[in-house]
DNA sequence: CTGAAAGCGCTTACAG
DNA sequence: CTGAAAGCGCTTACAG
């Protein structure tokens, strides 16, 4: 069965197809007779747009494009859900890709996006980022681009992040509040700016605090999982007997630490307390309970999105956009691997 | 800054749109001189194909779309990755929906992916599942559909499942043979295929093994939740105080009964043993870690995407397709919280 | 109020 | 080997 087209329905109805698409579109300068016999008729023939013609026409597809690291991943998850619900309210429909950490796979994904035309691309960094001529690529196309969570400073494009410094140190601060004195931190690969932000943050908490930093109580992830945080625990146990408290970057990592206290017996949070990155859903089940630092990835997605309609305009009339970035708030999850 | 196009470069060069087309598709009544000129210069024009129009006049838009329950449910971002993944490999790009279980939002997707004439489209459907004349539709209209885990077995189409009996079945007759005599089950929602499938194969396992089936060792969740699981777990030891076993229809829900069991101090395997089902990274993280069914997401995926594909060529040539319905195996995987 | 015409950016059958 | 022409299915400026 072939699509039916405004010509189908022209035909049928011996008008003009100029009429059939102006009734369609309830233009003013049809009669309403007209009207009504076009609507009926497509409305018999099972008619329905076609959109790539229209898009063709049109010069916009309403498809936007969005770029990351990995789909299996709770927050990015959530933040593609929060994207997806939005654009669709807009009538925008959504390519996903994920990157798998790999720029080459970004570069790649990248001109296939703007193959299709897309009217504005979401990112969010891949982890070995220091190339960002791609980045560059679609800003020189005049597409719109908004980045979030994992961005890059040095590029000039609409950002999404949460203050990762600040909330940092609200965890850190949380723990020495509740009386820790010895805190090591689990942080994140060198790279990543919130991994950095988030060390950052560890190192003026416990500044602020009067708390000598000791660089032997940090240990670096590469891969941010359960097994590192079971392993760092470890070995920080092994050579520190005397630690009361640990700041992970990340709820898996904090959670392979309790597993390991758990195993050994040592008393969270009595005797060390742990806070961890995210809010994940795993730290709310698990036991003890995980306290953390909440990152709202549905709503980082939708702010995301709004961002980009809004530069979306401006570019389409070739006006001159500024770009803007919007800092989420965080909010410590007080559970039970801290205390009070 | 427009676009490149063909006719830019074909002016550029004083010669005809329609050989620059042929000389960038590599067709082989181009001059070498010809085709080396045109290369040259669309590279350095960046020239990238408009692919709306490609789309439009080869009447194939190289998209898919996919339309799913939840996109925060590690099954399913599990199953989308598979997809999104294998469709980049042969140049598909991937609109991505999600229903979050309604029929209405079903049925607005399926309108927005034809009016974008996706090549295909790929669900699983919402669980309030008797109305499929959207499904009916989609295949109507001629638009190669596959159908994945929540699927309706009154549809002809193409369809990838594993066999949810046979899975719970093995599930169960793990915990028998590791000792269980009086094994409750929590079930999942009436409606589901796949919810009264594990059902019957709970009940088909007590059956071979001369356990008598009792009613009111089953709880019925509505939502599939962690709480259920928490609840259920109260409500069923404190009627029973001698169950030795449970199988629940989802790890989520298994977890919630382990968790009020670690609570109120019953020894998991020991006394009571405890299986899940789907394979949820939480699972393995969880003490004591969790016994369940692994259901193949990724695999599910790339497999439901090939069979896609499969149906697209016969019904571009307007050929006649038989349907074909792909199950795929489980494995029970043995953790900590079954015996042996 | 109506419709012929141009054009969005491609591909391809056809003629030379 | 090359290019003029038609056409994919729309939208819209323009003439009547």
């Amino acid at each position: 069965m072939r699509q039916i087209t405004l010509k189908d329905i022209a035909s049928k109805l011996n008008i003009s197809v100029t009429a059939v698409s102006k009734a369609l579109k309830g233009y003013s300068d049809v009669s309403k007779s007209t009207r009504d016999s076009v609507i009926a008729m497509a409305e018999e023939l099972h008619y329905t747009p076609n959109s790539v013609a229209v898009n063709l026409r049109t010069q916009q597809t309403k498809t936007i494009g969005i770029i990351i690291p990995s789909i299996v991943h709770q927050f990015f998850s959530k933040v593609l859900s929060g994207i997806i619900e939005e654009a669709e309210k807009k009538g925008y429909l959504v390519f996903t890709l994920q990157s798998n950490e790999s720029i080459a796979l970004e570069k790649k994904q990248i001109d296939l996006l703007l193959n299709k035309r897309v009217d504005g691309i979401l990112m969010s960094l891949a982890t070995e980022n220091n190339d960002i001529s791609h980045l560059q690529k679609v800003i020189d196309n005049k597409t719109p681009l908004v980045l979030f969570d994992k961005i890059s400073k040095i590029i000039n494009c609409s950002k999404v992040v949460i203050d990762d410094r600040e909330s940092a140190y609200n965890a850190v601060t949380h723990l020495i509040k509740s009386g820790c004195k010895k805190i090591s931190h689990f942080r994140g690969p060198l790279n990543p700016q919130n991994s950095i932000d988030r060390y950052l943050g560890y190192r003026k908490a416990l500044e602020d605090n009067q708390i000598k930093y000791d660089p032997s109580l940090v240990y670096t992830c590469e891969a941010v999982t359960f097994e590192e945080g079971y392993e760092f625990a470890k070995k920080l146990y092994g050579q520190h007997k005397d630690i009361d408290g640990i700041f992970a970057v990340a709820d898996l990592v904090a959670v392979g630490a309790i597993a390991y206290f758990n195993e050994i017996g040592v008393k969270i949070p009595n005797q060390i307390s742990i806070i961890g990155f995210s809010n994940w859903f795993i730290g709310s089940v698990i036991s003890p309970s995980l306290s953390t630092v909440d990152q709202p990835g549905y709503k980082m997605g939708k702010k995301a999105l709004k961002l980009l309609f809004k530069e979306m305009n401006p570019k389409k009339k070739g006006e001159e956009f500024i770009p803007k970035t919007i800092v989420l708030p965080t909010e410590i999850i007080k559970r039970n691997s801290t205390l009070n």
